[in-house]
DNA sequence: CTGAAAGCGCTTACAG
DNA sequence: CTGAAAGCGCTTACAG
């Protein structure tokens, strides 16, 4: 009577020696057909597959990784968890990662670029196949650790300006031409002394602020006097108390520019608390599209930009990297688009 | 003249061995010395550090876990990422345990128990040091895996009701409780037909319902007309839906109950734009107390939840248990509080 | 197209 | 307290 097979592992692992002994092949050949690599007999490549599913094989993902001195491993970096705009980035990126047969490793910079080196530093020595990461803005040893590492990556957000030397790979927005277009709809709509209020102040912002800058400029309108810019982290509450700041200070305005949704939320309900009559009294404008916009009263008008997208499409980017085929475009620009609502 | 030390590595990735060769000792000293593991002369180990350090040697992850069968990652589970709630839970205890050396894993289940089966078979097979999961209704296969693991385990968000058998190892609250008493403060202000409103209808909206449920019973209050469960995703849009849905189809109702602050904050607005007065007419709570709540007009009740602290609770947690240490309680309960603002 | 050998960089028993 | 040997489970050249 045939006794089930004795297991000598200790660990009690289906291994790949098991799988070959089971098709009666070498362990090479098991692996190179498991992996698609061409260069096997189909029939063979059927007798491996076949056992392997009756013995339930699954690949180790550390020896592969030792052995290989790769991982299945993609590091993400993101500055912040509680902004949604970078929740929804991340998940689409996760989801075409995960269906492409890789593990996302999260790092959250908190806007610090000596933490995002920091991370950068921790996430390479797992020798991650590929590199996901929010803007371009670096440490000179961060982007040393990137070159070196030789690891593909691919930058997410924003683009290079006009004449600019950006990364490598990218996909994202101009934020400096969306941050211009917002401005010109306001101008379209009849405004004429917009301020702009920023907080957080990161790349993105700035570049924001300086697409707001010369949309001004070439109005003619532009003065240093509206710019309201504060270093705390965005939310609801700031941006409430910024709204008071503005209208207290500087009660000429016809139009405020929040460089985020949730500051333009908030100088929404301060309004209201306050009985300002927006937009009759003051358009206020934000940015994003976050949830909950839509909602407001009155709705609020804003960009809504293409974090989903930018994903999906950065992580199919460094997919193809990862393959060694090089992407058709080496920086991708997923637009955005003005949404006009009842606040201007 | 001496020549630099010549890395024979095709790899050149500085390695255990440099180590020993340059401390005068073998390499599992080496091992032995770095990992703090006891029976190291005291002197050896200084010889060691110094070597290491001045080398610049960084053990290689996956040598590591494909020799010792365990890695340096966690593995967390949590529903969604859109939930502020998960974001805060998370983000606590990436950082503790970062803090203790590990990575943090995430697997998004998007309340889908067979996805959570699929994502737990992906994580294990990287053999995770220790596993963060939300609430425990699993699937048995699910539950089967993470037994047969060995990993340890420790559930978080909710506890066992009285009497009930739940997990070896969790932090949470009792969102029963949280329920009952969120519904009680509602009666003690005098309200009398408190609807429930609910949606996504995951176990821990179900444990509220019940809550809610059980205050009303002991008030002689409940009626099943006062049940409004929707299956769909929470978000405003939808509150601002159940809302109108609820005014229209109950007048009577003077109370509602919204499962989760982002329903509340949908109903608020969409009180507003009605002209419904809240809460003369009729009185409004969600559950969390998220970002945005206490800006609301009127300010909303709600239910503040200890989430960061049940992340940074439970990775504690599971760092003793990764220790081999056993917590001194296995299930830790954290509580919550009543916050009473303007909307009820 | 297939395989035997060597190696990835560490740790786990097993000796002493 | 220290070390030589073996092994974790794969893949990378190198042959044929």
């Amino acid at each position: 009577m045939p006794t089930p097979t004795k297991r000598l592992r200790a660990t009690g692992r289906v291994t790949l020696s098991d799988v070959a002994h089971a098709a009666g092949v070498s362990p090479i050949t098991v692996s190179r057909a498991l992996r698609g690599e061409r260069a096997v007999a189909p029939e063979l490549v059927a007798r491996v597959q076949e056992a392997s599913t009756r013995l339930g094989y699954v690949p180790d993902p550390a020896a592969r990784a030792l052995a290989s001195q790769r991982s299945n491993h993609v590091a993400i970096l993101i500055p912040k968890l509680s902004n949604t705009l970078f929740v929804d980035l991340l998940d689409a990126a996760q989801q075409t990662l995960r269906a492409g047969g890789f593990q996302t490793l999260i790092g959250v910079t908190h806007y610090d670029e000596a933490q995002e080196e920091q991370l950068l530093r921790e996430q390479l020595l797992h020798r991650p196949a590929g590199l996901l990461i929010t803007g371009w803005n670096h440490t000179a040893s961060a982007r040393t650790l990137m070159e070196r590492s030789q690891v593909p990556c691919v930058h997410l957000m924003d683009l290079p300006r006009q004449g600019e030397v950006g990364p490598a790979h990218c996909v994202g927005f101009s934020q400096n031409e969306a941050g211009a277009a917002l401005t010109r709809h306001l101008l379209e709509r009849g405004r004429r002394r917009i301020a702009f209020a920023g907080a957080q102040l990161d790349p993105r912002v700035m570049q924001r602020l300086y697409g707001w800058r010369s949309a001004l400029q070439e109005a003619g309108l532009y003065e240093p006097t509206l710019e309201w810019l504060n270093p705390a982290s965005s939310s609801l509450a700031l941006g409430a108390v910024m709204f008071e700041q503005i209208m207290g200070q500087t009660p000429a305005i016809d139009a405020i520019f929040f460089c985020n949704d949730d500051l333009a939320q908030g100088a929404l309900l301060a309004a209201l608390r306050l009985g300002i009559q927006v937009p009759a009294r003051v358009a206020i404008a934000g940015f994003n599209d976050l949830p909950g916009s839509d909602h407001m009263l009155p709705s609020l008008t804003t960009v809504r930009t293409p974090r989903a997208q930018i994903g999906t499409a950065g992580a199919g980017m460094l997919l193809a990297l990862m393959r060694g085929q090089p992407p058709e475009q080496s920086c991708v620009d997923l637009g955005f688009e003005i949404v006009g609502r009842h606040s201007s």
